[in-house]
DNA sequence: ACCTGAACACCGTTCAAGT
DNA sequence: ACCTGAACACCGTTCAAGT
């Protein structure tokens, strides 16, 4: 990759052709839709694009980073709100309200970072960072009173992210079902999870064990 | 594509293509690998490799058969089982144990599913097929008694499923991590969802206990 | 009928040549 | 410095020619 002498070209360029790239990932997907589609979208020749992106890989690693950014912030809105439950269940609500829209793009980065390591690094990093931007706000739920003292944030912020990004992968999946069944079933889960519980004795409860077979 | 007069020949050709594929896509990514290598993966030319198959799709098609009918195996043998939560873990432990194994496939025809409607009719048909049996599994076990009879069943195998999915999905990112954790909050979950409570007094419930296999 | 392998259109990427 | 676009090696797929 040659010099680049102005830095604001620079990036410019590179938001025009992450712009641009985005668009013919997600309507075609990104093995399917080629340098030569892009080039015509970013509206600039393949040695002028070169210029700014050494590879196809790197331009969906620059998506995968805007979608990180993305995801952080509606994470961090959830940190402020009070009840942490309903801030849950509107961001599920939200991201599988516009299904059809990225989750091609998120499943392309996925698989791509099966093979990617410095793709599947990222993706790691993000989602530990969304898990523990989730445990401190179940923290501080927990501190308000707002959640139920005796569970533990982090298994609980782990428990709820898996969650969510099964969920998300089953509606991406399943296109036009109601969402809206999912969506209860997770809002269900998590007050279960999360709701305070009257406060008696914590006697250590002795599992059931099962003595009747059929 | 041309008559095929021996359907035992064409059968064994068949499988011979998938096996040699699903070892090039493990190793390289269906978009990475090329129709050259499974065809020398094959021990077959071109020519003859397209006799049994129209395309690449067709093939990637032809494996997420193959895991179909795999998982379906799996999910069967926890209906027979008697303690559902037991089998549920240990399914987990064993699709999470091998994880580098299938997943960046399975990443594949999910990210393909995304553009080919064929193919995601097929994998959504699965999913739902999973559910039901899990379903089924969870009202035996209301009526022995081994499962809370107040859940609705479909709605436990729902969320059950959609979690082991996020959970799979996650192990599958973050290859390296100790999957342990993710399988006793699974555990925990769905303990949770699924033990049955003590009917008269409705006490606190007993938090996650850390180990005890039966 | 079954297979081979050169050929075709197109892919991601490069680089000599323009401004 | 920045860009163009032909060229390169290779891709998925086809098809005339062999057996």
């Amino acid at each position: 990759m040659a010099r680049l002498a102005d830095p604001a070209l620079a990036e410019r360029r590179r938001r025009e052709i992450v712009e641009a790239a985005m668009g013919c990932f997600r309507r075609r997907g990104f093995h399917q839709a080629s340098m030569q589609e892009i080039c015509a979208a970013a509206g600039m020749s393949p040695g002028a694009l070169y210029r700014y992106f050494p590879s196809k890989s790197d331009i969906i690693l620059a998506i995968a980073e805007v979608h990180h950014r993305d995801a952080e912030d509606l994470i961090a809105g959830i940190a402020n709100g009070a009840d942490v439950t309903e801030n849950l269940v509107a961001l599920v609500r939200d991201v599988v309200g516009r299904c059809g829209e990225d989750q091609p793009l998120t499943a392309d980065v996925l698989a791509e970072a099966m093979r990617d390591p410095e793709l599947a690094r990222r993706f790691s990093d993000h989602v530990q960072h969304k898990q523990r931007r989730l445990g401190a706000a179940i923290a501080a739920g927990q501190r308000r009173g707002s959640v139920e003292a005796g569970i533990d944030p982090d298994t609980a912020a782990r428990l709820v992210t898996v969650l969510m990004d099964g969920l998300i992968l089953r509606a991406a999946v399943m296109r036009e079902k109601d969402p809206e069944i999912l969506i209860a079933a997770f809002r269900a889960f998590v007050e279960r999870l999360l709701k305070p519980a009257p406060k008696e004795v914590p006697g250590p409860q002795s599992r059931v064990s099962k003595t009747s077979k059929s």
